[in-house]
DNA sequence: CTAATATGCAACCAAGAGGTTGCTTATGAG
DNA sequence: CTCATAAGCAACCTCTTGGTTGCATATTAG
């Protein structure tokens, strides 16, 4: 797709994929919200707290669906968590999305130069 | 997750995780990037251009592969497509990651506002 | 007009994702 | 100390994803 010597976007790439494959799913962007939100929290608190997302008691996912989704969500480092007594905590770390965050930046500013290129040939 | 008069912010996740989910392929990564870099291309001009980028011949996607995944960012709304003769060609469209740019800053902003509740909280 | 090129489509396959259920272990409230 | 609570783990199931192959159709270059 680009030539072999961008090998820093290749690894940009890699890096952040996973990144976006992470938030690309409602449930989990709604434990991101939740925790970008406020103090860290367990794994029931956050069961719990689909009250009101949820449209009803049937559409609630069990404490094992929310479980992969944290992992999931640790794995691309967007939440950490610390086991205290009984409890998991769940915290958000906002660098990885200020990383993509970036990237998007990188792309928007790569957009607009290629539009600009094109007004100049255009115009030419 | 949050409270149901928040019909707003579920919508977004709802708008947003499929564009997340979008990005969240190294492959689809590359096409964006290469996409958002200059003028529309075509399938087998977005297949040729993997030279470079595969590390060797054997690692080439198929044309048909290319394919799918340029579906999957069309149905995300980051390429549109437009058949010309026997051609597909793919043009990036912006918006749909300057949204997920808008929706990380507010993310960002949430954390930010969080820290500054738990700091005056300590400092009581 | 013909051959080359570009693409669409479907079928196939393996792996992974997302969810549930059942059970066990560890911790803490009372 | 006991019971409630929190969590871990594995197995299972269905659906989706990501890739390839084979074949057909349409368009265009020569």
């Amino acid at each position: 797709m680009l030539p072999k010597n961008s090998n820093d976007l290749v690894s940009q790439w890699q890096a952040h994929a996973p990144v976006f494959a992470a938030l690309g799913d409602v449930t989990r962007l709604a434990l991101v919200a939740k925790l970008s939100g406020g103090p860290p929290r367990s794994i029931a608190q956050l069961t719990e707290a689909q009250v009101g997302f949820a449209e009803s008691e049937e559409s609630r996912l069990t404490r094992q669906a929310i479980t992969k989704h944290l992992r999931v969500l640790e794995r691309a480092k967007i939440v950490r968590c610390v086991r205290r007594g009984r409890e998991s905590l769940f915290e958000f770390d906002p660098k990885p999305m200020e990383e993509l965050h970036t990237y998007l930046e990188l792309v928007s500013k790569q957009w607009d130069q290629a539009l600009d290129r094109l007004k100049a040939f255009v115009e030419e």
